[in-house]
DNA sequence: GATCCTCGAGTTCG
DNA sequence: CTCGAGGATC
């Protein structure tokens, strides 16, 4: 280790850089690819030197920095509330012409007369629900799923604006809602408290605390803390932008129901306005979308609601969303940074996927710091090259993506990059078929192919052996305790215990989670093989066919390409696969150990309120998993899709629906929450008592 | 042969 | 989520 005593401020910022760049480098290759390449001695070594700058040059701790990076968030769990009126969520516009939509589906319902809009800035924070029972503060809670919430009323007394006794004439009992943030200066400041706080721990050997990403979690963090007094140090605020339920008079206008709440002594954001159509909101829209980055909190688009209160039970509600309100959401946040170099993955099936390792930049609340790049056409096509500055998106708010090079800045240092001529695991020569997207590596034994393959084996959907992961893939496969699939059901506890990091119990848990797997149904069986072409779905057409594991030996190509949906391609792919002798094996050594399901019948087509329904499911959902929710449809003799199309006969959506929620409204498409999904599936009413089309 | 739809495969961060 | 490619259909 370096000297750090005796380094510059420069040495060590240099030096500084250095360490996190390589320190988050082997995390990636611990965490990520299960492929450390330094011992663990070595590791902590880097770690305590950067420590040592750290402490010696506050000034240079980043918020991204590995040593900020350890420690858990506080698991606390709080008293549960029932809602008295539910929390719903709003539906979602992200264009002129779905606002335009919206507009007319509003107006088709309220009657001809032009109503009164109110816009407000869409506050990234969390929404609270406030009770008051004879002007005073009572009961506060979270919205949690939005029927119940999180007990945080004491944590919420310590927020400066909101009241704990209310001003004038109230009624007896009501609840207002509205949302929790922080500042972004807050924020900022109250992170870099923390910095200072771990240099105090980093002292005393204790761990440090873990810093906030971005003021929403920031805010979600200090509301949920177990001790108050910690809640109270924070920065945090509240705007109220509704009444919930309230026993008494109210007015009949939202806007001034907010006036009205604003003189009992609750915050309301002053940028809350009434228009008289559609045009103004537009243009406030616009106004917004400019001013947004000077406000002093972050905002993801614009509420908009009808102002006459009476309106809405008329309007009503589409699954769980009000029609009488809606949210622009402004374009997703772009952020330009620095694409160092292009790396290439391996997959199971040897496709090589180049992906950007990228500067690490805050987008959309998350850092990224690599993304992928599809393959080497599309780099061709954007003309992205190592060392450019590049624009990065999140694609759904969720995965990141490089959206193309910023041309201006280019300093004709870049370099133009292209597939190596080997695959970056095993060095074979890679190849690509005529007119494809993408490289091959040609080696069925390349240890990369090989080890995802295992990983594919055991993930869910497929065989879901508990315990079986990356990081365990790549072990046994590097200590040669499982060179193919089939070798894994012949492990032992003492063999697992050879492995680092692995005890009696780890072993014990493993060897159980792969005794459970031999029960799985034939089409996961077929689906784990990772034959190519062969997903879930094609894996259920040929269990149909097959009845049982074995007879995938004596698949025959004319016989597969008769099942529907199944072609030449595809029974190629499969007829390939099973005349390799080292597949053979593979599915006579399964059998043998036990994995020997039966498929128990026809479960496409089946009777059932989805007879003939094409069911796509989108978002997170309350009560099931989205394999939970497919698996209801099959049951019921729906047919699952993956995206939505003409052919789809509704949509099942839950939070944070995306594209197929806007492709449905575009389309037409019935949409149902999870609370209608059941209750058709329960009701047994079937198609034409809902009046869904097949 | 074109077009629409569905499926497969790979993917990010916390 | 997104892209690419296979399958079905006209």
């Amino acid at each position: 280790m370096a000297d750090v005593s005796a380094m510059t401020q420069y040495e060590a910022r240099l030096r500084s850089e250095e360490l996190r760049s390589v320190i988050s480098f082997h995390n990636r290759l611990y965490y990520e690819l299960d492929r450390p390449e330094i011992p663990d001695a070595v590791y902590d070594e880097l770690m305590n030197e950067l420590r040592a700058i750290e402490a010696r040059f506050p000034e240079l701790i980043t918020p991204d920095s590995p040593t900020q990076r350890t420690g858990a968030a506080p698991l606390t769990t709080f008293d549960v509330v029932e809602h008295r009126v539910p929390l719903l969520s709003l539906s979602n516009c992200f264009s002129e012409a779905e606002l335009q939509a919206w507009h007319r589906r509003a107006a088709e319902r309220v009657g001809a007369e032009g109503f009164q809009i109110t816009t407000e800035p869409k506050i990234d924070g969390l929404a609270i629900a406030l009770v008051y029972e004879g002007g005073r503060f009572v009961q506060g809670a979270t919205r949690g799923d939005g029927f119940r919430g999180e007990n945080v009323t004491e944590n919420l007394r310590t927020i400066g604006t909101i009241p704990k006794t209310l001003t004038g004439r109230v009624p007896e009992r009501f609840e207002v809602r509205g949302e929790i943030y922080m500042s972004r200066s807050g924020f900022e400041e109250m992170n870099a408290g923390i910095g200072e706080q771990n240099l105090e721990r980093e002292r005393q050997g204790k761990k440090p605390l873990p810093l906030y990403a971005n003021p929403r979690n920031a805010a979600a963090g200090s509301v949920r803390q177990k001790d108050p007094t910690v809640t109270a140090g924070r920065p945090l605020a509240m705007f109220v932008y509704q009444l919930g339920w309230c026993d008494g008079e109210r007015p009949a206008s939202h806007f001034e129901t907010l006036a009205w709440l604003g003189a009992m002594g609750f915050a309301v954001n002053p940028e809350m306005r009434l228009h008289a159509g559609l045009d103004e909101v537009h243009e406030r829209i616009a106004w917004w979308g400019h001013q947004r980055e000077r406000l002093d909190y972050d905002i993801d688009g614009v509420v908009l609601k009808l102002d006459d209160t009476r309106q809405w039970d008329r309007l009503g509600y589409v699954g769980r969303e009000p029609r009488w309100a809606t949210a622009f959401k402004f374009p997703p946040q772009q952020r330009t940074t620095k694409l160092r170099r292009i790396e290439v993955n391996v997959g199971r099936t040897g496709v090589l996927t180049p992906f950007a390792v990228l500067e690490p930049v805050v987008v959309g609340g998350a850092t990224v710091s690599m993304a992928t790049l599809h393959n080497e056409g599309d780099i061709r096509r954007k003309d992205i090259r190592e060392g450019d500055t590049v624009i990065v998106q999140r694609a759904g708010e969720v995965i990141p993506q490089v959206v193309g090079p910023v041309l201006s800045l280019r300093t004709g240092a870049e370099r133009e990059w292209s597939m190596p001529t080997g695959c970056p695991a095993c060095g074979t020569p890679v190849s690509r078929e005529e007119n494809e997207a993408a490289y091959y590596c040609p080696n069925g034994g390349c240890p990369a192919q090989q080890i995802r393959m295992i990983e594919h084996f055991a993930s869910r959907g497929a065989m879901d052996i508990e315990g079986l992961g990356e990081r365990m893939a790549y072990a046994l496969f590097e200590q040669g305790l499982a060179r193919d699939v089939a070798a894994i059901y012949d492990l032992t506890a003492a063999q697992l215990m050879t492995l680092s990091g692995i005890k009696e119990k780890g072993s014990a848990n493993l060897l159980r989670g792969i005794e459970a797997s031999k029960q799985r149904p034939l089409p996961n069986v077929l689906f784990a093989l990772g034959i190519r072409h062969v997903g879930f779905e094609t894996a259920r057409l040929l269990a149909e066919h097959l009845g049982r594991l074995e007879a995938l030996l004596d698949a025959d190509v004319e016989a597969l390409q008769q099942i529907e949906g199944i072609g030449p391609v595809v029974a190629a792919s499969i007829a390939d696969w099973t005349q390799r002798p080292e597949n053979r094996d593979i599915v006579r050594r399964l059998v043998k150990r036990g994995v020997n399901p039966v498929h128990a019948g026809a479960t496409v087509g089946r009777e059932g309120p989805l007879q003939g329904l094409t069911v796509v499911v989108t978002g997170r959902l309350e009560t099931m998993s989205r394999g939970e929710a497919e698996d209801l449809i099959r049951a019921n003799g729906g047919k699952v899709g993956s995206s939505v199309s003409k052919a789809t006969s509704f949509l099942v959506v839950g939070a944070d629906a995306g594209s197929k929620l806007a492709k449905a409204q575009q389309l037409g498409t019935r949409v149902l929450d999870e609370e209608a999904f059941r209750q058709l599936i329960e009701s047994g009413g079937g198609a034409a008592a809902t009046g869904l089309r097949a």
